[in-house]
DNA sequence: CGGCCAGGTTAACGCTCGCTAACAGCTCGT
DNA sequence: ACGAGCTGTTAGCGAGCGTTAACCTGGCCG
């Protein structure tokens, strides 16, 4: 009953979170998922409740890291004595650097929120709500221009902008990993600078 | 066997759609969605081949709306003499009117394409693409210094903005239909901006 | 050495789902 | 008036799903 992180789970969670993100979380079977990590079926029930387990713990350990993670730099930029703008772009890049390094778990994340049991679904959205307001203070101290309405609805627009990245299937042609968050910086910046711009 | 549009045809083709955007194509039963419209279950097969088919009409409807709406503006604005930021702004209010007026379908849109069979898959793709590149021309006449990769990118990285609106769940505490509208123009164009400018 | 437990196997159950079959009523045009 | 056809009903089939049961095995500890 540990809720320890041995090798074996890990693994599962990988490969469940890549097929989730595929072809949706009803449109996987427990037999697929075991098969991709060398098991068959009915095994996983050794290391996970059952298959709506896996998805929650998917989904709350994303929403955690993005909550503590995004915490964790606006601290930090408070204890160096940075300005807001620091805070901001340091939101920015490490939300960037979720959304192309995890990208099955960012389309999850937004995606397949509802087939959670109502428990977890309230603590997810929990946790999501929290690194939202953690935006928005951040936003408003760089713009104190914009209202608090304006202000929420321009970070999730920029959440949308950022998490946009999966949807990119073909790898060709696209802006390589360095140059792809850059742009995506400049995006999300400009979008909140002309936010601001019209209030 | 005819095609057209009888009002029960739409009635459920409306119902389906906000039922798949709320649990997913996997998550609804066609016992659902008859009862939704007041029939029950199988008496949908007088109206649609399958559940495959009702999703399939949807995601090549709305396709065929967004790239024929967007031809339509970018051929009014050129024959208007209008400069292309004329045709990128009216773009961008197509897009935000569809993405306010119709969020169930911008949801599917993005979201349930994989759960089509292989070949209407194709042809849904196609009429996507074909509204990207129309995005891609007019921003790239707009920003003639922004290179061919990053334009596609961003224009993607848009329409996730754009699309963001479903997303809010919580209707109170947030600007109303205009103000969202406008907002959200603004910030579309902010972000094309940057990005051109970085380049 | 021996027993326990962690982690795997296959078989099978029960449920739900998409879909078909068989039938019934209503509205027409002739 | 009446058969045709459109639109609805209920019953039920067959497949696939998540899950449980029963059993096996190899390594570790006392």
């Amino acid at each position: 009953m540990t809720t320890h992180a041995t090798p074996r789970r890990e693994q599962i969670l990988r490969e469940a979170s890549r097929l989730f993100a595929e072809r949706g979380f009803h449109g996987v079977g427990v037999d697929e998922i075991g098969a991709a990590v060398g098991i068959s079926g009915p095994a996983l029930y050794r290391h996970f409740a059952g298959k709506d387990a896996m998805l929650t713990e998917l989904l709350v350990g994303i929403s955690s890291r993005l909550r503590d993670g995004g915490r964790r730099r606006v601290a930090e930029a408070a204890e160096a004595g940075l300005p807001p703008e620091a805070a901001l772009d340091s939101l920015i890049g490490g939300h960037i650097d979720f959304a192309l390094d995890d990208r099955a778990l960012i389309t999850l994340h937004d995606r397949e929120l509802d087939r959670l049991p109502e428990a977890d679904r309230k603590q997810v959205r929990q946790l999501q709500r929290q690194y939202v307001e953690l935006w928005v203070e951040v936003v408003r101290r760089v713009y104190p221009e914009l209202p608090e309405a304006p202000a929420r609805a321009s970070v999730h627009a920029v959440f949308g902008l950022l998490n946009s990245t999966p949807h990119l299937s073909r790898p060709s042609s696209l802006p390589d990993r360095d140059e792809m968050a850059a742009l995506l910086h400049r995006l999300a910046r400009g979008a909140l600078t002309a936010a601001a711009a019209g209030a």
